[in-house]
DNA sequence: CCTAATTATCTTGATATCAAGATAACGGTC
DNA sequence: GACCGTTATCTTGATATCAAGATAATTAGG
């Protein structure tokens, strides 16, 4: 064990009050979500700069990967953020105000709508992401590339029975 | 690549439209942002069947783990939880309604406060954490004992740049 | 001691989110 | 072609959260 975390603090007060329970789950995914919730914060930091929000990165970065002419539905939105409907509808009402997204009708169906990336909005979330991977770069400097690919191998493996 | 995640496609989306970007990090980090939002949904369900939710758990448990009387400052939940002040006192206040914890003056500071789970609380935190585990223990089957630690390991690994 | 800076908790006001339901259009079936 | 279950989006109302500030007690310095 070459350094020691907050985690193994938090299972060894476990181990103390309930060594009946078998914790090794724990020890997975008490890191996954502190880490997730610390890696929030740090995104946060690096979008500050950009004048981005985390919600608003999320939103423009799936438009943007997206390519193409940068258009996607909200429900599409939806499923790639994992938010609800009244949240999509409000997070494309405040990007629309600010002029990095706009709405059309979509020509296909008459119920839907089309989210389309503008300039601005291009230009900001490009921005971003490179603040982005630029911060998580340095958050990773300290693993090998090759524990790296393994840590991220693994890390599959785990996404998968939730799928 | 035994199997294909959602981030894989997140990936090659961003190198078909980057590919001036090295998005290493992002295999690694988009993993654990979006595992920790599976795993709350999972967490929230586990929960449901005790009438438990997530919040309430992270203060329950908090309060059990630190043994003994079972009680902690509010400084001291808000540091383990990572909320804010506005956030615990509110939470408090809720516990407190429900009979799961109650406040008392600390003896030693007269700022101070002490949450003390009461047995009601205690009773439902212990259900609520067995029901946990158990769904954790489902999430983790299909990964051998072996891999499960070296995931927790660079998991820890991981940690250390943000503290 | 007395003051100033710090610490602990709570309050206030604004806001993002969710769950549930409303509205409207689609698509298959009879 | 009319019906009906489904799908797509938006609206509404309630609520949890945060940031900033208020209050009160402690601690450190002079």
């Amino acid at each position: 064990m070459p350094v020691r975390d907050e985690v193994d603090d938090l299972v060894e007060a476990w181990t103390r009050e309930r060594s009946d329970l078998d914790l090794a789950p724990v020890e997975v995914f008490s890191r996954i979500s502190r880490l997730a919730r610390l890696l929030d914060l740090a995104r946060r930091k690096a979008f500050a700069d950009h004048d981005i929000e985390l919600w608003e990165f999320d939103v423009l970065a799936a438009l943007r990967r997206a390519g193409g002419d940068y258009e996607l539905s909200p429900g599409r939105l939806i499923r790639e953020t994992l938010v609800t409907s009244g949240t999509m509808t409000n997070r494309v009402d405040r990007l629309t105000g600010r002029g990095f997204v706009e709405r059309l009708p979509d020509p296909n169906d008459r119920r839907g709508v089309l989210v389309r990336l503008t300039p601005d909005g291009r230009e900001a979330v490009d921005g971003a992401f490179e603040a982005l991977v630029a911060a998580e770069r340095d958050l990773l400097a300290e693993l090998p590339a090759k524990d790296r690919r393994q840590l991220a191998g693994l890390l599959r493996r785990l996404m998968t029975p939730f799928s």
